[in-house]
DNA sequence: CGGGCATAATTGACACGTCAATCAGCTTGG
DNA sequence: CCAAGCTGATTGACGTGTCAATTATGCCCG
């Protein structure tokens, strides 16, 4: 069987329908967190770094936990710098290493945000799904991952 | 059977991929695209301008179409009316009105783009998948907004 | 040792998205 | 008819993401 060159109008709306669902999905959960100041940015980088030990972990390190270009987390490291959610500080063992230190008024806010989020998850994905759906779900977008990877 | 307050460890699992995996996919879906020139968003214009009749629509009538807020297609059609891809008309029936009109390069670009890009899809979506998972898929994204649109 | 390359991280320029404010023109009820 | 309010669309400010260039340091081999 030859492979066919283009989607069918089938696979076609299924792709969009996964392109703008998935974008509803995180602009309802941004604004939800945006309700407690964080930006889901904020958010991923203060779940790593307050799993951490010590609450803090080198750049290249945080980059690669949270599955960022490095430039991407320079730019929102320099943010929450800014809003003092995290400090910078030099690394010892390599001076031209930076470590992202969560901040207390980081940890606060994490703390205070990561309940309702967590609700706000179930609510938004897993309780519109039946525990097939979920599975199905996670199976799905493991093979995804495995193709890009494999390109 | 009393609502489990929380997501389970493995329910997180499967909302952390559900997000990073459509990350990674629009991701490189765009880099594709953006080597021909276009973004994403320009895609989805020249699309739906394309389609519709006489390749012309009111501003509001094509938010509608591609689902965006209105700013957002506003600040999107400035930029791709500075590079010659669509241009804005007054509106005939109403004066407050604006109609954007695929102008002749977009066109072109768009024929350019298109056949590369749907192989794209295939690609990067349709052979990563069974025809269940498509399947499944198309079901889950249906069940999340379904559910979205509910709240 | 030291020149050249690799690596860690940052920066600047620019495209993109959201929110709130604005402006102009339509519409309607007293 | 006209003031009040609604609607279509734009704008400005700001946070965010990408790409390419840059800076500074580490490291390796001749």
């Amino acid at each position: 069987m030859t492979t066919r060159r283009f989607p069918t109008q089938e696979e076609l709306r299924i792709w969009r329908d996964f392109i703008e669902t998935g974008e509803k999905v995180r602009t309802e959960m941004a604004a939800r967190l945006q309700k407690d100041g964080l930006s889901t940015g904020d958010y991923t980088v203060l779940l790593a770094l307050s799993e951490a030990p010590g609450q803090r972990l080198r750049s290249s390190e945080l980059a690669t936990t949270v599955g960022w270009e490095r430039s991407r987390l320079s730019h929102h490291l320099g943010r929450m710098e800014k809003r003092g959610l995290i400090r910078r500080e030099e690394c010892l063992t390599d001076n031209r290493g930076a470590e992202a230190v969560l901040a207390p008024a980081g940890l606060e806010l994490f703390q205070q945000v990561n309940r309702p989020h967590l609700r706000d998850i179930r609510e938004i994905f897993v309780d519109a799904l039946t525990p097939a759906q979920l599975q199905a779900a996670g199976e799905i977008m493991a093979a995804l991952r495995e193709h890009l990877a494999r390109e």
